[in-house]
DNA sequence: GCTGGCCCTGACGCGTACGTCAAGGTCTAC
DNA sequence: GTAGACCTTGACGTACGCGTCAGGGCCAGC
């Protein structure tokens, strides 16, 4: 299988696959007699496991891991010792991130509710409909803060 | 105050203060005949209400619209229709991240399960302490996925 | 034999928010 | 008069995950 119909079946691109090897995340590919990059099905496989983590947020370096434990061998890439690791410091991450956000949000929330009020005050009495759009916004959700991963 | 005493002040950097300027995003400073900028104190606001928004993770270009309504004379900065607009998208900005979190925290935890068990049963029976972290920390918390703002 | 599609390597671009260095001018204090 | 602390502009570096040329080789079909 060449670059062009790996990265096909793969839902990615040559380009990204080049860049792979050159991290040494994947490992380098045979070559055909033409220099072409020569690929196999567990290659597939290891790109699967890289494009599910990626959905997830983590990051290469994160993934490298669950490579090199389909490169050993293994029929999964998160059975091996590494692989659990990162898997439990990502859930440790999104735990901060969310809290962080829930915080966030609160403070957003409160800035929003008295702006409007101050808003209200500077221009008269006149804007009533923006503090009832903004109580509902208020109960709808969480904080959320940045763009986390993902 | 000149930019060095204002950056103090500001808990910043003279750096970052030419940067906001080459920005637009402060407004460019009056010079000593020296060459030197020349800040007054409602720089130092400008540059708190920018402080206070990235600690919430908004991002520059969201600080804006605060410190123009600052600029355009108003007490305070998030009064402005247009810093309420900003206030209220990330809101939902944020609960679009912690709703994507939660899911993949659901996600990663569930995956991290299945591979305990299978790092298990791939090593014979050996491995049971881990089994019991595992659950202990899927109880623990929600999805995160990612790196949110803030 | 030639067009078109695939492959190769190398290198620059992007977005964000500055840090850091270079080369030089200015001002204060000793 | 000179050391030291401040200021100036300009330009490159950082982290991430590739996208997008540029310039060139390889191969199949007509």
């Amino acid at each position: 299988m060449r670059i062009g119909e790996l990265a096909e079946r793969a839902g990615t691109t040559p380009r990204t696959l080049r860049y792979y090897e050159s991290l040494g995340l994947l490992p380098p590919a045979d070559r055909a007699g033409n220099g072409y990059r020569s690929y196999g099905e567990e290659h597939l496989r290891m790109l699967e496991q890289i494009r599910t983590l990626q959905e997830y947020g983590f990051g290469l370096e994160e993934t490298r891991p669950f490579v090199e434990c389909l490169r050993a061998g293994h029929p999964a890439g998160d059975t091996c010792a590494a692989s659990l690791a990162v898997y439990r410091s990502k859930l440790a991450e999104i735990d901060a991130w969310t809290a962080r956000l829930t915080a966030v949000r609160a403070e957003v929330a409160a800035q929003l509710l008295r702006a409007e009020r101050e808003a209200g005050a500077e221009a008269g009495a006149d804007a009533e409909p923006l503090c009832e759009l903004t109580a509902v916004l208020a109960e709808a959700g969480r904080p959320d803060e940045g763009t986390p991963p993902q």
